[in-house]
DNA sequence: GCTCATCTTTCACCAATGTGAAACGGTTGC
DNA sequence: GCAACCGTTTCACATTGGTGAAAGATGAGC
């Protein structure tokens, strides 16, 4: 929440991490705002409405809090959208399946469809490939040693 | 402009249509939206509050437009404008129809009205040149491998 | 330090896609 | 008609992408 027009700094600062903000306005006329994550409510303000807009902020920040993968082989996400290769998509699909939690390496390897011995480091390799991709759009796996791996949102820090 | 919770079917309509709509609050709570291209204000409301909430609503609506392609196969985008051919024009058209997502390869070579097996790449030919046209105002066609095409804004970076 | 899991690189092979050149076909202006 | 032009189709080849395999490099845990 940020004081407006008082608190231009503060707006600017969340809206390039891209936060989401009420401005409650203090004086003068109201902003134009077009981004979604942004909005706005003259003071003094009804306790209803200013819960409305704020978790109305909320759901909108926190719906594409997972990444979306189509039938076709396109994942989606917040810096732009890759095309997959299909063993790579169907390791996606697991891996946004139990999204920011862990995927045991075996349900992996059942997702490669292939037949889990001979190919000792196949998944690895995958995974690399995968991670290769999935990087640009600001998607990180991590590792789970002897278990298996997480996908999450990659640290803003760019 | 949508009166709420009156007019319930108005919203919903237009939202299938994806247009903007300001709900007009008469009583009850506030509702939450999570939809960019809507909003709500309560009645009465001041001039300028509603111009500021519409103005934004346009603004968000006309932001993510698409290019345009008259009858005479005519380009236009923001860049500029580019002259297609026949063709070029009819690929443009469904492209453009699903501008930033995914067009299936077959509905790409019903476009160009050929039988389908016997021109192997024909397709291939055409999409070739249409990114040479394309590519001066500043769009790009992404390949989505196996599948289709995207037609998308290119990165602006000149 | 040793072992083992994981990561990365490289190679080989094949399939899909991109591209230029050329052949083909229609239209226009003479 | 015919030449010039333009759009379209096809072909041949180059490039890129997908996949599996193998081998070396890295790093964690004992």
């Amino acid at each position: 929440m940020v004081r407006w027009p008082s608190e231009q700094e503060m707006r600017s600062s969340l809206a390039s991490e891209g936060r989401p903000r009420l401005l409650l306005l203090e004086d003068g006329p109201p902003p134009v705002v077009t981004d979604p994550l942004e909005d706005w409510i003259r003071l003094p303000a009804d306790d209803s409405e200013m819960w409305a807009r704020l978790e109305s902020l909320r759901q909108r920040w926190e719906a594409p809090r997972k990444p979306k993968l189509d039938g076709d082989g396109v994942l989606t996400w917040a810096d732009g959208w890759v095309a997959l290769s299909p063993i790579e998509a169907r390791l996606a699909a697991v891996l946004i399946e139990k999204f920011s939690s862990m995927v045991s390496n075996h349900s992996l390897v059942l997702a490669t469809q292939t037949s889990d011995d001979v190919r000792r480091n196949s998944l690895d390799v995958q995974l690399h490939r995968l991670r290769r991709r999935l990087a640009p759009i600001g998607l990180v796996i991590r590792t789970v040693r002897k278990r298996g791996y997480v996908l999450e949102a990659g640290t803003e820090a760019s």
